[in-house]
DNA sequence: CTTTGATGTAAAAGCCCTTTACATGAGTCA
DNA sequence: TGACTCATGTAAAGGGCTTTTACATCAAAG
């Protein structure tokens, strides 16, 4: 497919969001420019054009793409819930923040506000797909409570990925929170969902359980 | 002070800062320029570099400068515990979420990565302060637990600070959770925090209060 | 073999960032 | 009053980026 040497490139759209990711990990979102992105990719300055509209058509491509892999990820560990609940739901928390750590780029693009106004207003159908897989973990996680005691599931999905997100952006590259704690971004996700769980009535509380 | 009609500017630093954040609430981080900056204050192109060394040093002064802001504003909530911890946290959370809807562009760059790559490195003080606040409010919460019950309190004020700036970022602007739910932010992060606190065993549960 | 459409190039207009040399004016000191 | 000085602003220019337009290349289809 790829033909490095001809007059055309055979892979160019590819070619440039992975340049678009690296450039951004290395430069931040500002640092990114489509000539550089052309220029990594071996084509001219126009080349883009022919794939995306604007810059910003581009940047919301890597949001798009970022997502869809995002979903699938968080989807994986997920794994429908098996062996347990829990378990598969402390595997979900491990692939949101690994995901976050190894695409930082992506996961910039796809959650920081500021960077393409008019992109964000709309919300992607594999940012819903995401979100869904943090639904039905809050969903398994509180079908063990009586249902008079289950508060809405959107609003524990939402606490759920607001607490994955804060420690995600907070602990991202040299983050503000990343030299407050001599603890890991899992360790302090894990932490933080274990004493909401707790909250939630679905783990027992330490001093009745002695064991944890 | 000012003399607008004047050669020189008289109040030109705050002016530009002023401008930096309307531009970036307006057009996003990405939108903002010195040069239109500098269009709004009424000066030259050039005239920003006699007070900030570059573009990168005039966002480092909005991040810097409401940090500032940012710290008073929740010291002010916390009000040092009173007249009771739980009802100054419940101010410390609202004011919080304040902060970021009243000051975007500030909160903006005080904390989304990949803006200024350099400056993020250093810890401003006025961060520390901010987030000195967060954990004073984590001791006073946990005072009234056994001490062997006491988690370490960098990473509660850690919980704490991740959950108000994942509600603060999801929900800023058309944020994508922002359509999700309908509840005001204020509402998610108090809830959550609830149940947080619940599980520290902070709070009673509701099955053995009764009273909401 | 020619045509055609997708894909890339070159050149140019316009904006922005930044530097350099120069202009202005307020305050100081004689 | 008058000259000096320093902070602050301007004008002009170089270089980079974005985007458009006209042209070039090449693979595939007829």
């Amino acid at each position: 497919m790829a033909r490095p040497s001809s007059y055309h490139h055979g892979n160019l759209k590819e070619v440039l969001l992975e340049a678009a990711r690296k450039l951004i990990e290395e430069h931040g979102a500002f640092g990114f420019s489509l000539t550089e992105a052309a220029r990594l990719a071996g084509v001219s300055p126009a080349a883009p054009y022919r794939h995306f509209k604007d810059r910003d058509a581009l940047l919301a491509e890597v949001a798009r793409n970022g997502f869809e892999r995002f979903a699938a990820c968080l989807d994986t560990a997920w794994n429908n819930g098996v062996p347990t609940p829990l378990s598969a739901f402390e595997n979900l928390g491990k692939a949101y923040l690994a995901f976050a750590r190894e695409e930082p780029a992506s996961y910039t693009v796809m959650f920081e506000t500021g960077l393409a106004p008019g992109t964000e207003g709309e919300t992607l159908p594999a940012a819903e797909r995401a979100f869904e897989v943090l639904q039905q973990a809050a969903e398994a996680l509180c079908r063990s409570l009586p249902e008079d005691e289950r508060p809405p599931l959107k609003l524990v999905s939402l606490h759920l990925w607001t607490m994955a997100h804060g420690v995600a952006t907070l602990f991202s590259k040299g983050g503000r929170a990343a030299r407050k704690v001599p603890m890991t971004p899992e360790e302090v996700l894990e932490s933080g969902l274990l004493i909401y769980l707790k909250g939630l009535g679905i783990l027992p509380d330490a001093k009745e359980d002695g064991s944890g």
